[in-house]
DNA sequence: CTGAAAGCGCTTACAG
DNA sequence: CTGAAAGCGCTTACAG
């Protein structure tokens, strides 16, 4: 039905070796004469080499799977999001196509991986498992070249990048406490992130440092979303006065923004009552009512560093160890001195 | 390297085509007492079929692809992500594999078209291509079977599903006018866009309806954007008490949002002062200040049709015409009777 | 510089 | 009910 290599080697009086030669410019060096010859008839049939045939042929595909959860619109987690984009655009730069998995749940990745190394793609990037999930340890058993953003792990053949989380939190609870505040609380995603773990670590590194006592630093976890950050301000807010504390650090931007809104139902202003920090720089952090101090990930990079170490996996390079890029911060207009 | 039929079929005994028919179940029989030692070794060697080399050999990846325009994160338009989220589901629905593509700008999906039909997907549904894009009409010169979503073309073997714009539009426009509002204004997206224009179209209509004057109805083109519907809503209220607007009718929710935010930056009240409307009933809508009147696009029907069109269109059933969806007004806090 | 041939890992008429 | 064989459309040693 439509026009294959043979088209073109029968029009052009060639084997279709040689059509093959003249496409992919080798591995045999081809006549110009010949050359030109076969690019005619390639134009004129508009041919397109079918990629399927040469994917079996080479056992490649250039094309990278990419698993991450499904994400209710409603619910949409603007980090993914911008991890993904950062992936796609490295994915165009390196010629490599992309396949996205979705599910709704962690759990059910499990039992879609025969989908994942079915040869449809030639490795995996998986965004964001939780340490619960032990997808990314049965594509290592299954030998699937795999690359995790947004955890680091110990697994032998796959490679990890993601921010310095520890550094991170540490350094924008710094900045909080520098400006005089001496009562925080910190607000955490779900726990089973391995970023919730590190970031607590961070923030705590950075409390010990200003011989901040325990009782003056709250954490509490919750998840990484809006009304989280809404509900958990909420109740901070009923405690008496001289125990609220002056700053909420929050683990992501929309735990910020949630946490603002809380503030401003309350009558209350942010930064001059109470300053605020996000974590991401995602869209949130600037659409919000008061512009959020946070920390940048640098999503172009994390994308494009998972892209090409992948790809140094997929060529037989041993490419051991994680990568661990730094965070920015960003100060905006939600963090100001400790009031008087 | 990986296990294949051929270690299947000498580890059981059998040919290589009695692995494939219990396999896939068919097209022969085979008795149960092979089938049972069969899929024994099949799972003691873990083995997966490989579905590239299925593909080649069936002529079918069971994979759809998904053309749209690259979101910069930062201007995400969610109705995009809204129509994504509701193909993918339906591709999971109907087992199909999903690839994205995605292009900056719809001038380079034009020379990414060999990518589109390289064997590596069946099928194509473009999301929201503008009028000036000729994209779809070169998948219709090759054959691809094609589906678009968010436009309606009379384009041959394409079919088209989209919600009914004009229908919808004139719905919400005539909500605004039932609450006795007298001047009102449209904000529109992007005039390349099919959407706008016949969104527009319902407009006017329901315009005609009331009888409202040519100068009583502004139509202002430009983005389907936030900071659009912002500076156009500013220039707007600079207007004369008298000319002004009571109500602002907008083509999508970002530039409602937009509008919301202008009018209470110069310290007007929605809906008290000025009525809002947006389009689409995306995430925006709710998070907005003012919770907004809109339009609910059926994601997931939109998406369900689009997949669902395109398998039939696969599997050789010749469907023509295009699907048009109803759109549900939704009324929240943005719209208000005209003020006294 | 060019070509005949084997092979990638499956599916599926065709024959028994 | 089971198998031998051709074929899907390419790539690439191997030979000339």
């Amino acid at each position: 039905m439509s026009t294959t290599i043979r088209d073109i080697a029968r029009e052009s009086g060639v084997s279709i070796s040689t059509v093959s030669y003249v496409l992919n410019g080798g591995p045999k060096p081809v006549s110009a004469h010949v050359r030109e010859r076969v690019n005619a008839v390639v134009r004129r049939l508009d041919y397109h080499p079918n990629a399927v045939a040469r994917g079996l042929s080479r056992r490649r595909m250039d094309t990278l799977g990419i698993i991450y959860t499904y994400w209710d619109v409603n619910t949409t987690d603007f980090y993914f999001l911008s991890v993904l984009h950062g992936i796609l655009s490295a994915c165009t730069r390196h010629k490599q196509a992309s396949t996205l998995f979705t599910s709704r749940h962690w759990n059910e990745t499990a039992t879609a991986i025969s989908q994942y190394s079915d040869g449809r793609c030639d490795g995996i990037i998986v965004i964001g498992p939780p340490d619960d999930c032990n997808l990314v340890h049965q594509l290592a058993e299954r030998k699937v070249p795999t690359v995790v953003v947004n955890t680091m792990l110990e697994q032998t053949h796959v490679a990890c990048v993601d921010v310095d989380n520890v550094n991170a939190m540490n350094t924008i609870t710094k900045h909080v406490l520098s400006l005089g505040h001496r009562k925080v609380a910190l607000l955490t995603g779900e726990p089973n992130m391995q970023s919730c773990s590190l970031r607590t670590l961070g923030f705590q590194a950075a409390c010990d440092e200003f011989a901040i006592p325990d009782e003056d630093r709250r954490v509490i976890e919750g998840q990484y979303r809006t009304d989280s950050g809404y509900d958990r301000t909420m109740k901070l807010l009923e405690l008496p006065v001289e125990a609220r504390p002056t700053a909420i650090c929050a683990t992501n931007d929309a735990i910020a923004s949630g946490a603002i809104a809380a503030i401003m139902d309350r009558g209350l202003r942010v930064p001059y009552d109470i300053s605020v920090t996000g974590f991401d720089d995602v869209a949130d952090a600037k659409m919000c009512q008061v512009p959020i101090t946070t920390m940048r990930q640098p999503f172009s990079v994390l994308g494009g560093e998972a892209v090409s170490r992948l790809i140094h996996m997929l060529n037989g390079e041993t490419v051991v160890g994680n990568t661990i890029v730094p965070a920015e911060l960003i100060i905006r207009d939600s963090t100001a001195p400790r009031p008087a």
